[in-house]
DNA sequence: GCTCTGGCAAATG
DNA sequence: ACATTTGCCAGAG
């Protein structure tokens, strides 16, 4: 469905600068505590890479994860963002942003 | 309608 | 801490 997708991208959007969320999170926010996969497939469709901060969604063991452009190029722009990534990963606890709950 | 593939997660070894 | 296995949801073909 199209809800799901546009419900992700929104979401994702609202997250702000410097502050990260994972697939899991995202997808229970949605309503669909087990749809993380979605939420990355989602995300690897999303029709405005530019607008949506996709870089900010990680894993919820704390690795970066994957990425349209790239893990790096993720990472980079995480560091870039004032989140400190170390070793592919980064501190899940301290940038964590929860949306609603 | 079924199979395959993902920017995954949790449990297990 | 790392690798493998199993489970799960949505989109594409």
């Amino acid at each position: 469905m199209l809800e799901f997708q546009s419900l992700v991208l929104k979401f994702v959007s609202a997250v702000p600068r410097g502050k990260v969320t994972t697939y899991k999170e995202l997808a229970r926010t949605l309503g669909r505590p087990r749809a993380y996969r979605a939420v990355g497939n989602a995300l690897s469709k999303n029709p405005r890479p530019l607008e949506i901060p996709c870089h900010r969604v990680v894993r919820s063991d704390g690795k970066i994860g994957g990425y349209k452009f790239g893990s790096e190029r993720k990472a980079k722009l995480l560091i870039e963002e004032g989140i400190e990534v170390k070793g592919g990963k980064l501190e899940l606890k301290k940038y964590m942003f929860r949306f609603k709950k």
